[in-house]
DNA sequence: GGCAACTTCCGAAACGTTTCGGAAAACATA
DNA sequence: TATGTTTTCCGAAACGTTTCGGAAGTTGCC
C-alpha cells in the first residue's frame, strides 16, 4: 500500500514530480524519471484507482450488463462472451465488471445507477436490438461504450460487427446458383439487429435472382438444436411448398435440421441442401457433421480483442473512425449442398 | 451526477448533515432525514464509489480471479460460478469483478496488484488446493475473502463448503452395506481439497467395514465424461481385481462410466453398481440416466448465496463464527445399485 | 551584464465522500 | 439565573491522485 507520498519522501521529491515521472510527463529529467520508476517498483507501488478516478475520471473499469434469463449459459455463448472479454481487459490492466440483472429488471435504470456511482469508464453492449434504447441512453449519458453489432439509422458510436447482411446473401446466393428456388431460412429471434440484417441479405439474394420470397419459409426463433428440429419439421409438414434447401443462422440450428431431416427420411444433400453460419463455438464443429456442413465462418472468439480495443480507444478519446471495425468471414464449401 | 453538495445546497443544509441523513446516523432529525432522502431520490443521487472508497475503505466491489485454462467453460461449471456469484452480488448492490489470468500467469502477483490498487473490498476464492498459497497470501494481506471449500490445518477464515468427507463415506457405505467389497472410486484431480476429503471419507468407510483398500481401484483425473469412460475401461481391463461397484465424483464421470460399461457388455446394476455425487449442473440430470442414478445431491447453485453472504459479512467485520457455513446434501436412492 | 528561453521542479487546489470535534439551540433541573 | 443535558447541526480535515500556475536554476544570445 505504498503511496505517492511514500515515494516522494524516500526520494526527497514532491508528490507532483513523482506523479509526473510515473506518467511520463515532459517536464521531468530522464534521471529522476528512472529513479522514481525504480523505487516505485521496489516499493511495490500501484496507483490507487479510486483516487485517480476521483480527479481524472478514469478508473480503468468497464462493465457488461446482461439479463438473467432462464437458459443463461445453456448455449455456451455467454461463457464465450464473458471469458473472452474478461481475459481481454485483464490483459490490458483494466478491470471487467459483470452485472447480471434480476429477471424482471429493466436495463436502463441499471445503467443509470452504474453511471451514477461514477465507477465505470465504459460499457460493452451485446445483442443489440433493431432500435435499441440502451444505445440512445448511453449516448445521451455521454459515457463511453462499444456495441457488438450495429443498430439504428445513425451509427455514430464505436462498434465491432461482421457483415451479417452480406453473409446471409452469400449463403442464399450459393444455393440459388445451384438451382434452388424454394429456400428456407431458420433465423434468430426477430428484433435482434443481426437477425434483421441477415433477413435483408437473404431477401436481397432472392430478389437479385428473380426468385419470389415465400414468407412461410422464413422462421424466427431461438438459435438452438430444438428450434432447428421443430422448425424443420414444420417446414416439411406445413401447407407451404416444401423447400429444397435450408439456410441456418448457426450450427446448432443446422444440427437440429439434420436430425429432423433424418427423422423425415430425407437425405442431406440428396433431398435437401443445408448451409449455415458458423460462429465456431467450441461445443459443436461444423466439419464434424455428416455430411460436413458448408458454412460462412466468423469465429465469435475473434470479436473480443477488437471490442476491447474499441472501448479502450473510446475511453481514451480516439476519433470515431478508428473505433468502428468490421470483422471478416470466410465461405467454406463442404458437402452439404447438391444441385436442386 | 448529483453530489452531496447539490443536495445540501438545494436544502440549505451542510454536506455533513446530508451525508449523515442518507447513512441513517443518529443525530439527524426525522424530518430532515426524510427531506434529504426524498430530494436525493428526486435528484437521482448515487454516492460516488471512488470518493467513498477513498475515505471509508469500502467500495462494494468484490473480485474473482480464475486461471485461463484450455477448457474454460467446457464443463458448464465456470458459467455456473460466474453467473451465480455475479447475480448474487448484483442483487446486493455490489459489483462483481471477474479477472481471468493469462495462461502462464501465477495468481499471487495478480492478487498483489489488485490489492495494491485498493479497489476491491474482498475476494471469492474457488477450487482450493490442499495447502493453498492463495489463502495464506490473502490472510497475510489482511483483505477480506471467502473460500468455496476448506483447506489447510487452521481454518480461521470465512468459507462455505459441503461435507465432502461424509458424502464420500455415505456413498461407499451404501455399497458396502449391500455386500460390495471391491469398490472403485473415480475421483477428481489430486491436490484439490475436496478431492482429498472425499478420498478420506471413502477410505474411512472401507476401514469401518473392515474391507481392504485397493489403491488400483482409486483413480484421479478430470471430472468429465471422457475420464469416466477411459477410467472405467482401465478398471475392467487392468491387472487389478475387477470392481463390482463404482463411486463417481460427479454425474459426468458416471455418464462416462455408463458408456464404458455398456461397451464392455456389462449391465448396470446387474453386473456393476454405480453411485455418484450430483452437483446438479443443468446440462446433465442424474434422474434421466438409465437406470436412474443413485446419488448424494448438493446443488452447486445453492452455494452462491451463502458465499456472497459470508463475503459481505467478512467485509462488514462480522464475527468469524457466523461466516463459516456448511451446506447440506441429501441421499437419493434410485436404480443403479444392486446387491453384490 | 542584461534579457529571454528552456528545463526542472514545487505548492496548492480539486475530485466527493466520511468523520471528528465542537457548537448552537432548546429544554430541563437546581 | 446559572448549570447541565439533549438534540440537531456544521466546519474542517482526511483519503491519494492529477493538474494548473508559477518559481527557481541554468543556458544562450546580444
Amino acid at each position: 500500500m505504498a503511496t505517492l507520498k511514500d515515494i516522494a519522501r524516500s526520494l526527497d521529491l514532491s508528490i507532483t514530480q513523482v506523479s509526473r515521472a510515473l506518467n511520463d510527463h515532459s517536464d521531468v529529467s530522464e534521471e529522476t524519471r528512472l529513479r522514481v520508476k525504480a523505487t516505485a517498483r521496489a516499493m511495490n507501488y500501484h496507483p490507487n484507482v479510486s483516487a485517480r478516478k476521483l480527479v481524472s475520471g478514469r478508473s480503468g473499469i468497464v462493465g457488461l450488463v446482461v439479463p438473467q434469463h432462464r437458459n443463461i449459459g445453456q448455449d455456451g455463448i455467454f461463457i464465450e462472451v464473458v471469458a473472452g472479454l474478461s481475459a481481454q481487459f485483464s490483459g490490458r490492466g483494466m478491470q471487467f465488471v459483470l452485472h447480471i440483472m434480476a429477471e424482471q429488471e429493466s436495463p436502463l435504470p441499471v445503467y443509470q445507477k452504474l453511471i451514477g456511482t461514477a465507477l465505470l469508464d465504459g460499457f460493452v453492449l451485446i445483442d443489440p436490438l433493431d432500435r435499441d434504447p440502451r444505445i440512445d441512453f448511453l449516448r445521451r449519458a455521454g459515457v463511453a461504450f462499444v456495441v457488438h453489432g450495429r443498430s439504428g439509422e445513425t451509427i455514430d458510436y464505436p462498434y465491432f460487427d461482421i457483415e451479417n447482411e452480406q453473409l446471409a446473401h452469400d449463403l442464399a446466393a450459393y444455393l440459388l446458383a445451384r438451382g434452388h428456388r424454394r429456400i428456407a431460412f431458420l433465423n434468430g429471434v426477430a428484433g435482434r439487429s443481426y437477425v434483421t440484417r441477415r433477413e435483408a441479405g437473404f431477401v436481397r439474394a432472392l430478389r437479385t435472382a428473380g426468385v419470389p420470397h415465400i414468407p412461410e419459409l422464413h422462421l424466427n426463433g431461438d438459435m438452438d438444436e430444438a428450434q432447428g428440429l421443430t422448425g424443420t419439421i414444420r417446414l416439411f409438414t406445413g401447407a407451404a411448398p416444401r423447400p429444397t434447401a435450408i439456410v441456418c443462422g448457426n450450427v446448432r440450428l443446422a444440427r437440429g435440421a439434420y436430425q429432423a431431416l433424418a427423422a423425415l427420411g430425407l437425405s442431406v444433400p440428396g433431398d435437401v441442401s443445408v448451409v449455415a453460419h458458423d460462429d465456431e463455438l467450441p461445443a459443436l464443429r461444423a466439419s464434424a457433421f455428416f455430411p460436413a456442413l458448408t458454412v460462412t465462418r466468423a469465429p465469435l472468439r475473434d470479436s473480443w480483442e477488437p471490442l476491447a480495443d474499441c472501448l479502450a480507444g473510446a475511453i481514451a478519446g480516439k476519433p470515431l473512425a478508428s473505433l468502428q471495425r468490421i470483422g471478416s468471414y470466410s465461405f467454406i464449401e463442404r458437402n452439404s449442398v447438391a444441385p436442386a
